[in-house]
RNA sequence: GGUCCUGUGGCCGAGCGGCUAGGCUCAGCUCUGCAAAAGCUGCUACUCCGGUUCGAAUCCGGAUGGGACCUCCA
């Protein structure tokens, strides 16, 4: 079987991972900036990197995975200046900032719970990082490659290229740059027009800022992610995760920002998840195509038929490799929780199967073949066709028309264990076991009646039990030895 | 305008030189008192035009449609 190979934004090709110091890996990826709720376009990378924890995690490496909670410094423009995102919207609610970052940052764990994704090892806030923010920033200028025009602090993109290749994430070369950019106006300090903030200067009404060498003021969005991969996987690290949106700017800048400060390559394994789009076009907070997960759990929005559980949705996002865009659509999420439901009812059959002496089916096979997509830059849309094979598998058997060992039996358990809920993360969806039990009962009950009736060819009563049960949400399915129910 | 990605059957979505995934939908069959569920079978696709090759959805060139980034976004 294959090794694990990861699609690496830096050369643009698959290649075998190896980690810096096996067993353990670093894995940092870009979290959310906490000033207004999640929306699906956010879940679906941070979904995307959940799945390739769990993979790593299940092939025995001791990750430490790092996702930043982004709570200052982010500005709404471009221009660096004014207040960044949280005091504007603070302003707005008339609440202090933190209680901005407090609130979407509960909102944002919320709804990952609902999604099944683990917690990452780490968390860090910027605000909770000044100061290593700071010493970063000192040592930048230190290394001349950075330069201070009242109290806000640049960075000087083309005397880094000089000496490094600024535009490699991109393959853009920094002529091609220049050229894509906007001009400088007279207002701006920057010397060039590719410079990007590391600190900014805190204007009188600006709510949130720090004390540092160049006066008061606020950190600017890059260094933040820099600065706190770096105090908690180290100078070089395996893996940077993010969306492709960050690629070009933000991820491109922490590059530079690192090399800048030690000289040394930040990141081995950069990879980038792709975006979510709704009727063709990228679902973006400004774009206002977007809805809430809440909004999708309930089917309260304009664009939503129904209703959609967290799983069935995991479920669809995993259908689709995490480096092509998906497209969201009722049609297609209604699919995939048709789909998702198959899957799980198979699991339910497979505890029930009775062994046979011989076996007519390669699971073990079955079995490589799940680990080579997932070994595959995480193919998850081909590891869920093979999960498929199973559930073909499964009820066959259940039908009569294969026949399983016990071997065969206890391996498909295995698959399920180790693919369908470690790696994608999928579970049943909760309930409460003390109504349950006495539902199973009265369900029981009345399919005893319905028996009874059919066995006496009373087929009015029996048809109006099953009938009155379906009204109620509850298909039955007749066995050979007997009827079972599913709601 | 610049840089890059992409166009697959009714829908979603893999594959990326030969073996032509998978899910959903639809039709038929088996099972069943009738259904449902499940299984089996069928629908056999690669935007267009050239080229390379014994052979191309897959490589190359051109056309055309869509998208992303270059400006805040995962």
């Amino acid at each position: 079987m294959q090794a694990l190979s990861i699609y690496n934004t830096l050369s643009r090709k698959k290649e075998e991972f190896k980690a810096l110091n096996p067993p353990f890996v670093g894995l940092y990826v870009c979290g959310p900036t906490v000033y207004s709720d999640v929306h699906l376009g956010n879940c679906r990378t941070f979904i995307s990197f959940d799945l390739i924890y769990r993979y790593l995690l299940h092939l025995g490496y001791k990750v430490r995975y790092v996702r930043n909670i982004t709570d200052a410094g982010h500005l709404e423009g471009d221009r660096d200046e004014g207040d960044d995102k949280f005091a504007k919207k603070a302003k707005l609610e008339q609440v202090e900032p933190m209680e901005i970052v407090q609130k979407y940052t509960v909102g944002f764990h919320e709804v990952l719970g609902a999604f099944n994704t683990l917690p990452p090892s780490i968390e860090p806030t910027a605000t909770g990082h000044i100061c290593e923010q700071i010493e970063m920033i000192k040592q930048i200028m230190v290394n001349g490659l950075a330069y201070e025009v009242n109290g806000t602090v640049y960075f000087d993109v083309e005397k880094y290229s000089s000496e490094f290749n600024y535009g490699q994430l991109t393959n853009r070369k920094l002529e091609e740059l220049l050229e894509g950019s906007r001009e400088l106006n007279g207002q701006d300090e920057k010397k060039g027009k590719l410079d990007f903030a590391l600190w900014i200067a805190a204007k009188p009404e600006t709510l949130m800022r720090w004390p540092s060498p160049w006066g008061w003021g606020f950190p600017g969005w890059h260094i933040e992610c820099s600065a706190m991969s770096r105090k908690y996987l180290g100078d070089t690290f395996d893996i940077h995760g993010g969306g492709m949106d960050l690629q070009a700017t933000h991820h491109t800048n922490e590059i530079a920002q690192s090399q800048a400060c030690y000289h040394k390559t930040p990141v081995n394994y950069w990879m980038h998840t792709n975006m979510l789009t709704v009727n063709g076009v990228r679902m973006s907070k400004s774009a206002g195509n977007g809805f809430l997960p809440s909004e999708l759990f309930t089917g309260n929005h304009p664009l939503l038929d129904k209703g959609y559980a967290p799983m069935a949705v995991r479920f669809f996002m995993l259908q689709t490799h995490y480096r092509s865009t998906l497209d969201f659509s009722n049609e297609a999420l209604q699919a995939s929780e048709k789909g998702f439901e198959r899957l799980m009812d198979s699991y339910t059959t497979l505890q029930n199967l009775k062994a046979s002496n011989a076996s007519s089916e390669n699971i073990t096979e079955l079995q490589t073949k799940c680990y080579e997509a997932m070994n595959d830059d995480f193919n998850t849309s081909i590891l869920i066709a093979h999960l498929f094979e199973a559930v073909r598998i499964i009820n066959s058997a259940n039908d009569l028309k294969t026949n399983l060992t016990q071997a065969d039996i206890d391996l498909l358990k295995k698959i399920y264990n180790d693919f369908v809920f470690s790696i994608l993360g999928l579970k049943t969806e909760e309930s409460n076991q003390k109504t349950d039990a006495a539902l199973a009962k009265v369900i029981g009950h009345m399919l005893d009646m319905r028996t009874r009736a059919k066995t006496e060819k009373n087929f009015k009563l029996s048809d109006e039990i099953r009938d009155k049960l379906i009204e109620a949400g509850i298909q039955i399915k007749d066995t050979r030895e007997g009827s079972t129910w599913k709601i």
